[in-house]
DNA sequence: TTGTAGGCGTTATCAT
DNA sequence: ATGATAACGCCTACAA
């Protein structure tokens, strides 16, 4: 009879339930060759037992932990802690836990400090969010070391195995088709920062749409930020002072987007009667300034999901989706332009 | 010799080292009874090795895993980030990760869940954010099941050991303090949530501060929100529509004062020459809206810091300070009233 | 389909 | 101050 007083461990099991622990061990690892009865018998005395497999014995077994890890660089929170919620969705009632370790892009340590992570953690797999996602080294750096890797990225950087991808560039050419539509001709673009390939992407979006209208994209209709608030605000103040005379401006995120907002106001500029701003990611701040902010939202929880399915359940998520579309969020700052 | 293609074991450390195991685990753990010259003969040798303890092992044999948790039910994305941050600060550079567990603070099932996620990953101890933090359910849960713990608020929850403390009472009174010097007289204030001590601190601050300046509090001046933006739009709609007219609204967090600063600009009211708004927590949105709203920040990175350092070296973190006091942050959203 | 023996890499006990 | 031996709870290989 199993100690009262002890945690049951997988000898109690065996011990109850009449069969060898090495019988349980396979109940508990979804062995497809047991005897159905079997099998019951075992879940019915773990049942009763309460016995839950100790994670630290399996992990010492395997070789390798029941975590998931997030590595990530990324400026914006609510982005981080979305994804976040969407790695837990995938792992609610399951083994998996998430631990997560912020990275230091501009390190040149980066890659032995995650080599050491891996190497102490032994992680089952880990997700990767831009921009150091679309750091190729990294995701050899995994491979080498064997642990499983899913990279979220808004271009093809990898396998499907191995990628959720977002359509940045299909969507940024949804803007400029809207903001065309509401008559603007003169639209401007606040790039991200260099190296970033979802700056990129948003950038070539603008581009082939503008050159698609017809329209130009003179040097004074393009200036470059760095995704924060206030390179936003320097771009636009940029913008607003060259010759080119924007009616509307594409900012390729809402941090830049609400820094553009913020230079309109403190000139005088109403937006949106007198400029249309859009921006990138429906993060909370496009809801909340004034006046709301017309963007584009991605699925990045789903996508998070997708992602962690790809590495605790590879067969399950071969059949979905590896990319998510984002869709233009119309709020109150774009309208048709004033003639001029 | 130890195998060249293998990682090497504590084994390899004691042959090579000339000594057993056991001294080996001591050099790893520190143990104080070692003689010097075989503790640094033994380091000497798990530098020329590389030699990494095996955490899994470790795990096993302890009972206990090397993983910080973190509980949080807290709505703000900044906040939640900022102290993962502060968390990853303690963690550098020792073996430790951090796990995240977001919960549901309305599911009947909260405990339970967290009970089992405790008793799956053995976890050395857990951070509490507010406002799950405030749950002496959950607190006596985690002693229960020999779980260390160290709960975040704003008001004296727990015992030092267990508590990293913010003085949201007297920030408030300070922003009053300010808002009177500046010659306000009727200023009216959105609560935070019923049950939420934040929300029942920062109450008991404005309530304090008015008091003692003579000043009225009617009803008028009082309406409740629940922290998250929207509410903040309809608390000010019922401010502003009521026979109070407050010159001064002091929102209990950003995001329902961001909610202000909405419906006051949805009415043609100038914010501050005609209604000044103060906020709480220095969110990024305070620095983003226009006007750059006047707010109360707190160090919540060094706070978490703090907390996990109680939890990983309890010695070195009881000398250091357990209370974090905010400051106010002047910005722009505050000025004299108008004479009526 | 099930069981036996042995190993994963560490820490704990109790000697010496 | 150090070492031999036995846990810790699970999994894999191989045997039956």
């Amino acid at each position: 009879m199993p100690e009262a007083n002890h945690k049951p461990t997988i000898n109690d099991v065996a011990r109850v339930a009449g069969v060898s622990k090495k019988t349980v061990s396979r109940v508990i690892n979804r062995s497809p060759l047991l005897k159905p009865e079997t099998r019951t018998k075992v879940e019915d005395v773990i049942a009763s037992l309460g016995y839950r497999p100790n994670m630290q014995a399996r992990a010492l077994a395997m070789g390798r932990n029941f975590l998931l890890g997030l590595l990530h660089d990324n400026p914006n929170a609510q982005t981080v802690l979305n994804f976040q919620f969407g790695v837990l969705d995938a792992i609610r009632d399951t083994e998996f836990a998430l631990v997560v370790r912020p990275v230091d892009r501009r390190s040149p340590r980066m890659l032995d400090d995650i080599r050491s992570f891996l190497e102490v953690q032994r992680l089952y797999g880990v997700l990767i969010l831009p921009p150091i996602s679309e750091n190729d080294d990294l995701a050899n750096l995994c491979r080498e070391m064997g642990c499983g890797y899913v990279r979220m990225g808004s271009a093809q950087l990898d396998d499907d195995e191995h990628l959720v991808q977002s359509n940045d560039r299909e969507c940024v050419e949804n803007v400029i088709d809207h903001l065309v539509e509401q008559g603007h001709r003169r639209i401007a673009i606040i790039q991200g920062p260099e190296g970033f390939r979802s700056a990129q992407e948003r950038w070539e979006g603008f581009s082939a749409a503008m050159h698609r209208h017809g329209l130009d994209v003179p040097a004074d209709a393009i200036a470059r930020g760095n995704y924060r608030f206030d390179s936003g605000i320097a771009a636009a103040e940029k913008l607003l002072e060259g010759s080119f005379r924007p009616t509307a401006i594409f900012a390729s995120n809402d941090e830049m987007a609400a820094g553009a907002f913020h230079m309109a106001r403190s000139r005088g500029i109403d937006v949106p009667s007198e400029l249309s701003i859009v921006g990138f990611d429906d993060s909370p701040i496009a809801a909340h300034i004034w006046p709301p902010m017309t963007t584009v939202g991605w699925p990045i929880r789903e996508m998070a999901k997708a992602a962690a399915l790809k590495l605790i359940d590879p067969s399950e998520a071969e059949a979905k989706q590896s990319i998510f579309p984002a869709r233009l969020v119309r709020r109150s700052s774009v309208a048709p332009p004033q003639r001029d």
